[in-house]
DNA sequence: TATTTGAGTGAACGTTCGTTCATTCATATA
DNA sequence: TATATGAATGAACGAACGTTCACTCAAATA
């Protein structure tokens, strides 16, 4: 990956997030290895040659946008956390991550994710870690809602639940979608 | 797709099985997009040319293969039925298709087919019709099992939760997954 | 036995791919 | 102001892609 940091000017930070989101389009629309690195460069007004001044090879884009996805859901996280009942934070945290989890946008790309992790061990450990920081803010809430199991597991299949709901009915009707969201808080808030 | 009925020889019946079965592995270790149509024929020990003399096109055997991974779980469904008490039955499905999912050609395969389901409608078609047979092979046990709570979108869930699992803990170690298994029939048997 | 059929082969086609390169140009630096 | 830097450009490269083709040949059909 190229350097983040280092004082680059305004206008060519811009433009490389500018390109990172037009490559976010072009992933979800057409898929990883689909999208060319000319489709890429047309989606955000760049010459072919512009876009290896940003980024050194469409696997780095790659895994830059993967972790992007994987940063998205600080704010997922923080619905755990405050002074609220634990039956209170759940409900909050279920909402919010089934609502994330069944976007378009959001459920397409986690699929591509997903297959892409199973050959590619950067992208992989940057799904683990977030997943696992989703597992470590739901532990303390866990072991008071569902006690006498360990929780570790227990939220695992939380999140396993969540997600697979999410992708399943991201193209269903909002009744679908409505029903798989009310059966998420009927089985796992007590 | 090519006419799968009709009276072909019986060897070359047998070459096209091989066919498929030698793209499976390909697809398996490369992924649908990252393998050619010359590391399907080099796999199986034909020609570049004597492949399309058994199917039209790549997509084709994607298709087929897609569809092949959909049946394959006919043996599985079979464990929800019979004369065995409801949570007999209901722990060997969960059993069953736990280890099904967390195989990792299994897991693999499916994550390729979900992200490639996203855009091909075929292909997700065959996927829903699937699980729409195991949602109907789970309700009658998920009616008594779990009384009191609609039972399609409890079913769907068991279903999500199963199969999440299993994708996370594929390439996990022995006692990972032997917790997750555990998690599960701790959590969905009563 | 003569003939038709269909599966085998690999070279060849046209296209697209990821990447590099010489070059231009605007801006920051000296 | 003169100079150095790095971003922008699109042509060019070699490789790989999916597919087609002319052809060979063994086996089924007549």
């Amino acid at each position: 990956m190229q350097e983040k940091a280092g004082k680059r000017s305004a206008t060519t930070m811009a433009r490389r997030k500018h390109i990172v989101e037009s490559a976010a389009l072009c992933f979800i629309e057409q898929g990883f290895h689909q999208t060319s690195v000319r489709d890429i460069a047309k989606q955000a007004n760049i010459s072919l040659g512009g876009l290896y001044n940003h980024f050194e090879n469409k696997t780095a884009l790659i895994a830059e946008i993967a972790a992007l996805e994987a940063e998205d859901l600080s704010g997922v996280v923080k619905t755990l956390t405050g002074n609220a009942p634990p039956q209170k934070r759940m409900q909050r945290f279920i909402n919010a991550y089934f609502k994330a989890a069944s976007g378009k946008a959001n459920a397409i790309m986690t699929a591509e994710i997903m297959a892409e992790s199973m050959r590619n061990p950067d992208i992989a450990k940057g799904y683990a870690v977030n997943r696992q920081a989703l597992v470590d803010a739901l532990l303390p809430v866990v072991e008071i809602l569902h006690p006498g199991t360990p929780p570790e597991p227990r939220a695992q299949l939380i999140l396993d639940m969540i997600e697979g709901a999410g992708i399943r009915v991201a193209f269903e009707d909002t009744k679908t979608r409505k029903a798989a969201r009310t059966a998420l808080l009927d089985w796992i808030l007590p």
